[in-house]
DNA sequence: TAACTATACTACTTTTTAGTAAGTTATTGC
DNA sequence: GCAATAACTTACTAAAAAGTAGTATAGTTA
């Protein structure tokens, strides 16, 4: 989004308002989960959006990364307190579209 | 947003993930206004993204536009009832932002 | 008649976001 | 030595969103 808007709803949206970041973020509210798991969960999201999207909500601090010095590598994601903050906000997401979608 | 994900929550986003949308429809929620008062309402939106964002709100269904028959000419934008059932999670968006932009 | 009004439209360009495909790392086990 | 593994990276392309600037409309008023 560029240009942004002094106005919170916006900064909210620079945060969480692109295709894959929401979904990342809910999948996460049950709990931190592998890297490789979690992108399972997101069917026809691409290594590369994928990474680029913890990436970058990593570096918000919504999300933690935790990486285990372990060989094949182990990374968990889970969500940070403020990523948890936004628990409402993605369920009350996920069920609008579930009641406005097909109906 | 390319490519919808078969997801409610991505349903939500490709209608209201938008730069101008969720700021056009937030500025509603207090009751239907003059284009040209909305418009004003909303800082740094163009002509042309202001119009092209109230008529794609139109087609999804989220507001409603009454033309008023005079000149020069008078329209009218308010939220339909399926814009006022995004209410809440407008004002979530809203408040999350202000608790969590620059604190 | 010419400027003014509120609303909207169009052509064009730039910026951002997303997608594709292939390559990298470092270690284990065969 | 070489494939398998999990996580990530890079170069390139494509598509979508946003921005800029100019045009259209048609009565009203100066």
């Amino acid at each position: 989004m560029k240009k942004e808007i002094n106005c919170p709803l916006n900064f909210t949206m620079s945060l969480i308002g692109t295709k894959w970041k929401p979904l990342v973020l809910f999948h996460l509210l049950e709990g931190g989960l592998r890297s490789g798991i979690l992108q399972k969960k997101i069917p026809g999201i691409s290594n590369k959006m994928f990474t680029q999207t913890v990436r970058e909500l990593e570096k918000d601090g919504l999300i933690k990364r935790t990486i285990f010095p372990v060989v094949p590598p182990k990374v968990e994601y889970k969500l940070s307190s403020k990523g948890e903050s936004l628990e409402a906000i993605l369920r009350n997401l996920d069920q609008w579209g579930l009641d406005n979608s097909k109906n």
